[in-house]
DNA sequence: CACCCCTCTCAGCTGGTTCTCAGCACGGAC
DNA sequence: GTCCGTGCTGAGAACCAGCTGAGAGGGGTG
């Protein structure tokens, strides 16, 4: 079972680390956010230490991200007990457990291993933005009442977007995840599905979900559009 | 619904598996201790069939080592009717069930339902979808007042499908559950079982129950259809 | 042994889906 | 306004997923 522990205090993290070894986990450490982020994006954990305070990226942001990139491993939190920071964000956030700082290592293992036993939640079945609906599960998309039949390119393609729901997403990205990590043909693709997109989602409703970010790629509005 | 076979006699276990598979079970079958708990462990069964004496490990031990580990599965254990081992023992340890060798298949096979059934509350022993109902214990189903003469694999099929109604289910998942875990002929298969349902649970009513999912595999809509 | 039923394989067909390509539109920089 | 780079779109080709009929193989039954 591995863990990933990002805190940047050295001598705090080292000290975790040796400890969670000697109980048989395998730890990976990082000293700050955007690390944190990569490793924790490359999977394989089956629980998250993570330190809100950090150099980088905030612990905050750093479970924004993550969650906001479907990703759903389990994180446990930790505070100093300055209360600067509100251990209620976080928790909105998605974190799953916290602890405050200084704290006992037994605590620590016994949080880690409910939270592996408890593992990771379901990825939601349903994505909402505004009015757009999206059913993973069922593979299910709707436009307010109206139920849209998109094919299964097109459904990933919407399914990556509203995921990722206000932020600017790079056509890299899209074909990577969408298509495929290595894929070979003319990434004009992406744009003919946009296309596609726009003409079953937002054409027929006189919307614009999806917009255009020049020279990057594409946004839908959190807000809606 | 998944069954794991662990029995070191080549020729019963054929026929056990075998007898299964007619029965519309998937069979996984391990011919020692060793291997029969890494695939417990591995889960996704619903039911174990555990032979006591075993090459490697007992069956006693597999099944103390499952319990250790916080794996519940539903257990039947195999004795010879030598009376070596105890059966008292083993339903000590956590088995739920046994049978004394040699034993009537059919009585095999009514045990392993009522296991599976009793064994995880989330599977009830009648599945209704609109007028779709499946009496899982009888193996009987029904259209309404018809009741429907379905196959062992065509009742199988049908019930995971139900099992799941609303959602999209993929279909390599159906090849693992209903088929095997590794399944080696055509996939078509999983095209061709659909036919055969539609054939009598959709087109004698009108009805299209069971829609397809391009891409992805099949869906019986929850609300019916 | 003959027959029937069930399971599964195979190959042909169909239409939707995916993708490529080429030309056009548009935005931003100057 | 002009030019360049980026994005949009229609047309069509290639492909592939899914459906089906035919039939082989095997087990059980009379």
């Amino acid at each position: 079972m591995r863990v990933l522990v990002v805190e940047d205090e050295a001598n705090l993290a080292a000290a975790v680390a040796r400890g969670l070894r000697a109980e048989g986990f395998g730890v990976d450490v990082a000293g700050d956010g955007v690390t944190g982020l990569q490793r924790a994006l490359s999977g394989g954990h089956a629980v998250i230490v993570l330190d809100i305070m950090l150099p980088g990226r905030s612990g905050y942001d750093v479970l924004r991200e993550l969650r906001a990139r479907q990703v759903w491993t389990p994180v446990l939190m930790l505070t100093a007990k300055d209360g600067e920071y509100d251990i209620a964000d976080a928790l909105d956030l998605g974190a799953d457990d916290y602890l405050t700082k200084p704290f006992p290592f037994v605590v620590l293992v016994a949080r880690l291993r409910a939270l592996a036993r408890r593992g990771s939640p379901e990825r939601p079945a349903r994505l909402v933005v505004a009015d757009l609906v999206l059913d993973t599960a069922a593979h299910k998309a709707w436009r307010g009442e109206t139920e849209l039949a998109l094919t299964a390119r097109e459904f990933a393609l919407l399914e990556h977007l509203m995921g990722r729901a206000g932020d600017a997403v790079p056509k890299s990205e899209l074909l990577s995840e969408v298509w495929d990590e290595n894929f070979a043909g003319d990434p004009n693709i992406v744009e003919v599905y946009i296309g596609y997109l726009r003409r079953k989602i937002d054409a027929p409703f006189g919307r614009k979900s999806i917009e255009t970010v020049r020279g990057v790629g594409y946004r839908i509005d959190a807000a809606g559009g």
